[in-house]
DNA sequence: GCAAGGTC
């Protein structure tokens, strides 16, 4: 018998069905000589620090260096603390039980780092000794998944890239482990002080932020407007210099003349392509933007739309589809022909030519773009409804055409120089979908300017001084932070660092919201409306840690680095002692640094 | 009482 064993129900069942059996069990499907389970995600996790004998948060136990780490099962908050999740435990005795019978497993976890760890865990768990191979497709199409069962490879072919992931896990847990009791006990051991390699320097971002926000001085300027009249119809023109004084100012007010002469019309269409389909981060951001939703309010409804089959994989980092699932976008169109909201531009792209600008089975990693099934939703609650129409509703942007608009800038001078700018939608296109307005509008920004010709004199109807003042960078909300996260390490200096972590920035499209929700529950950010702003703790913890490496996206960056290469075949004990000499270099530190943490009293 | 990673 072969056993094959994906990653979750939804992939196992998918190719189950791809193979034609269909014979439904606990925790698995049989059919055609095959046997099809699945896992939940990580079952196992490295175990706790009390299982290497590391007892109650002590000073004399650390640094914590488990000799060799060992696995546990995954836990689960109950009344009596945290016990083995019992429906994990069930599936890895149906695993278990499985693996026994089979005479080869066929490892169809998702193709990545994880994905590997997440097999492996299970096999050396279990001390499973049977011959292994590898399935590894990026599409979960029909013929995605029969190609990738005629090119399965060697198990032993992901030797390395299970290394590198086994690296990733225990040198978080070493980094993490440590430096949240080194700082909880410096700082008197009156409540937990977590670091981590992620959540560190997404305070440190949070806080770097606010500092910079209060602390900003606005300086107050002045720009003049005058109002040209054409046959009736005024617009704004502002100076194109803005004054450090109001004397400055003045002095150029005064100077306008009666009549403002038009210099120069320039005018051109400019095309607006359709946005990219939704990853999480880009649904998020837009549900957070648009509705309010936390990060982890929409994962948690995409989470329900998504077991209620209505739309695909949620914790996708992709924004792209290949050319298999565009061949299902007119059908998807189509049926949302008779939805309340979008009825009008699905018949509008119904039989048009679609953007492709989505399209692109290369930038499609282990899931493609989220997109809606086709399953019709029925009864959803308000929030479900709202998230399944963001996502129905930028398939048709994405697939939508461009829109354009007529821009047109004209300078005038009377006295001194004024320019004038008016944005016209020509043809809406993909923004007719939603029809929003546009947020980055500004203020001098004319809706419609009068036809005008170059040389030509325009009565001033009116002319005023302006005050303005400088604003500071906007202290960070959901949608800015998950961005922030997303580009995280942009700006590192050394080029090698940043092209490491261009693939991901800090943490992972399903983890964000989790990370976001951690700094929540420690109490070291509070939601203030919209934005997140750190409390007197977070803000001490920041201060203790911001000159060393755990608070820097670049420690990071530095780590991705060594698992690639660790993944190309480097060596695996020379990057575990280094990351042992950290381990023991920032628990000295937090162990002298953190006693300036008090602790808020909650 | 602790990390970050995955998922129900």
């Amino acid at each position: 018998m072969k056993v094959i064993i994906a990653e979750k129900p939804s992939v196992g069942r998918e190719i189950a069905r791809v193979f034609g059996a269909n014979t439904k069990k606990d925790g698995y499907i049989e059919g055609k000589g095959y046997t099809f389970t699945w896992a939940f995600g990580h079952l196992l996790q490295l175990a706790a620090p009390q299982e290497y004998g590391y007892y109650g948060w002590s000073v004399q136990n650390l640094p914590m260096l488990p000799p060799k780490f060992k696995l546990a099962i995954r836990k689960v908050k109950s009344k009596d603390g945290l016990i083995d999740d019992p429906g994990v435990k069930k599936q890895l005795d149906i695993i278990k039980s499985l693996f026994d019978e089979a005479t080869e497993i066929i490892v169809a976890t998702d193709a990545g780092r994880e994905g590997e760890l997440i097999f492996r865990y299970i096999y050396y768990y279990l001390k499973c000794k049977k011959p292994f191979k590898r399935l590894w497709i990026s599409s979960q199409t029909d013929e995605a998944i029969k190609e990738g069962f005629r090119n399965l490879k060697p198990g032993s072919d992901y030797d390395t890239l299970f290394n590198s992931a086994h690296c990733r896990s225990q040198s978080d847990w070493l980094v993490g482990m440590n430096a949240t009791q080194a700082l909880s006990l410096a700082s008197g051991n009156k409540g937990v002080l977590s670091l981590g390699r992620v959540q560190t320097p997404t305070l440190a971002m949070i806080c770097a932020r606010y500092l910079e926000n209060r602390d900003f001085k606005p300086e107050t300027y002045y720009q003049v407007a005058i109002f040209p009249d054409k046959d009736g119809q005024k617009f704004k023109a502002v100076s194109d210099k803005n004054f450090k004084t109001r004397e400055e100012a003045e002095a150029v007010l005064q100077a306008v003349t009666a009549t403002a002469n038009v210099i120069s019309v320039e005018g051109k269409p400019r095309k607006e392509p359709p946005p990219l389909l939704h990853d999480l981060s880009s649904l998020q951001q837009e549900a957070n933007k648009k509705k309010g939703f936390t990060a982890d309010q929409t994962l948690s409804l995409l989470q329900t739309l998504y077991e209620g089959k209505l739309v695909t994989y949620p914790r996708t980092g992709s924004r792209y589809i290949g050319d298999d699932v565009f061949a299902q976008i007119p059908s998807l169109i189509s049926g949302l022909q008779h939805h309340p909201d979008f009825a009008k531009q699905a018949t509008v792209l119904n039989g048009a030519k679609l953007s492709k600008r989505s399209v692109n089975a290369k930038k499609v990693t282990d899931h493609h773009a989220i997109l809606p099934t086709g399953e019709k939703p029925w009864q959803l609650s308000a929030d479900l409804q709202t998230v399944y129409d963001l996502v129905a509703g930028r398939m048709l942007e994405a697939f939508h055409s461009d829109c354009i608009k007529d821009i047109t800038k004209i300078t005038l001078l009377s006295g001194t120089r004024f320019n004038a700018s008016g944005t016209v939608i020509r043809e809406a296109g993909w923004r007719a979908v939603f029809n929003d307005p546009e947020e980055d509008k500004k203020d001098e920004d004319n809706a419609a300017l009068p036809k005008l010709t170059q040389g030509e004199d325009l009565p001033v109807a009116d002319k005023t001084l302006v005050e303005k003042q400088t604003k500071p960078k906007p202290l960070y909300n959901e949608a800015t932070l998950l961005k922030a996260l997303e580009t995280a390490g942009k700006e590192i200096e050394d080029e090698e660092l940043r092209e490491a972590m261009k693939a991901g920035g800090l943490g992972t499209p399903a983890t964000r919201a989790a990370i976001i929700e951690t700094l929540l529950s420690r109490k070291y950010i509070l939601r203030e409306k919209k934005n997140l702003v750190p409390t007197p703790t977070g803000l001490a913890v920041y201060d203790v840690v911001k000159g060393q490496r755990i608070a820097q996206a670049e420690l990071a960056g530095s780590w991705e680095k060594r698992l690639e290469e660790i993944r190309s075949g480097a060596s695996v004990s020379l990057f575990q002692e280094e990351i042992k000499a950290y381990t023991r270099e920032i628990t000295q530190e937090l162990l002298r640094s953190g006693k300036g943490v008090v602790l808020q009293s909650a």
